[in-house]
DNA sequence: GGGCCACCTTTTTC
DNA sequence: AGAAAAAGGTGGC
């Protein structure tokens, strides 16, 4: 049994692979055309599509009683799709010229709302990582202490692992094992300071607070630094005005946005961060933390042509990025 | 209190 | 080909 619908859209609101290759969430997988996704929204095991003028379409694999109105429910509210990126976006053009030039490039990249605890873990796998590599964690994370959801064209599908679990003794080691290198204890004491907090609820809570304490509160898990916390924000918890400074996102506005950064062997301190965040807040209003999700992707290798990529060529990592073969771990050869 | 630097592992760059 | 730097940073000194 599946349940299968209609979502009304278009392109210019959602773009499937931009929104989920983009580095916002990692479990996405799509068919060799790249244009059926498969992956996990809590419980659930979604298939989604989308016809020519954008509208979309899909499959629950493992539905149970549920809904179509349910169903549909979680779909608009994982896209965020209340809220209207055209609009977003002709806004941010006239506030800004740099963005103004760049957005006609990338149609439908949309924030998601991810689940925070999904969210948390998968978001401290990624210091000083690459997304190839964070998703193979996050993904051997949800196989390893996940539960089987369902099979899809011969594709396990795993739910997130509960924070109780994640907080067991051997998790560590385990991790350790799984080649998470020094984050594999970040996240068995992340788990141990969040259930103490007061776990999943807690999380799901800091939506209704302000941005400044969200922020602030998170920093007190293992793991979650600065920049870490405002992905949380902005990908889980409403915080639309949260904007991650990451490499790239320091590379495009000492590039665009703060000449005076430029060509500069600079490393961010609070200040700075800070600085960055509030001068682009400036420039792209309440919804700035969508503006960067929209920039970041513009800066995204595998996402740009020859011709904008400006030397950068694209890799293996990119590639991986599209690949549907799971990625099996080298063996030496004698 | 702020500026370094180590940290795991894989990929990319030079 | 092989070393070095970078990869969506953080914590500790």
């Amino acid at each position: 049994m599946v349940i299968s619908s209609i979502l009304t859209c278009s392109i210019n609101e959602l773009n499937l692979r931009y929104s989920l290759t983009n580095g916002q969430a990692f479990r996405w997988r799509s068919n060799p055309e790249k244009s059926k996704w498969t992956g996990v929204i809590g419980k659930l095991v979604f298939s989604l599509q989308q016809d020519d003028i954008g509208n979309l379409l899909y499959t629950v694999h493992n539905p149970d009683n549920l809904d179509i109105k349910d169903s549909d429910q979680i779909l608009e509210d994982y896209f965020q799709l209340k809220t209207s990126l055209t609009e977003l976006y002709k806004e941010w053009s006239e506030m800004d010229e740099v963005i103004a030039k760049v957005i006609p490039k990338y149609p439908g990249v949309r924030t998601l709302r991810i689940d925070p605890v999904e969210n948390l873990f998968t978001f401290i796998c990624s210091s000083n990582n690459n997304i190839g590599r964070i998703t193979q964690m996050v993904n051997n994370l949800c196989i390893k202490f996940g539960s089987k959801l369902t099979t899809v064209d011969d594709v396990d599908y795993f739910s997130f692992p509960e924070i109780e679990i994640l907080s067991g003794k051997n998790v560590a080691n385990t991790l350790r094992e799984l080649n998470f290198g020094y984050r594999a204890k970040y996240i068995q004491k992340a788990a141990e300071v969040l259930l103490k907090e007061g776990g999943s609820d807690w999380l799901f809570g800091l939506r209704k607070q302000e941005y400044s304490e969200a922020k602030s509160k998170l920093l007190k898990i293992p793991g979650v630094g600065p920049k870490v916390s405002d992905c949380i924000c902005l990908m889980s918890l409403d915080k639309t005005e949260s904007l991650p400074v990451d490499t790239h996102v320091f590379q495009l506005v000492s590039k665009y946005y703060i000449p005076k950064l430029r060509n500069k062997k600079v490393n961010i301190n609070v200040g700075l961060y800070k600085e960055i965040g509030d001068h682009m807040r400036k420039t792209w209003g309440k919804h700035a933390g969508w503006a960067q999700t929209v920039m970041f992707t513009s800066d995204l290798k595998n996402f740009q042509t020859a011709e904008e990529s400006d030397g950068k060529k694209v890799t293996k990592e990119d590639k991986t990025e599209e690949e549907d073969e799971p990625k099996i771990k080298k063996q030496k050869r004698s």
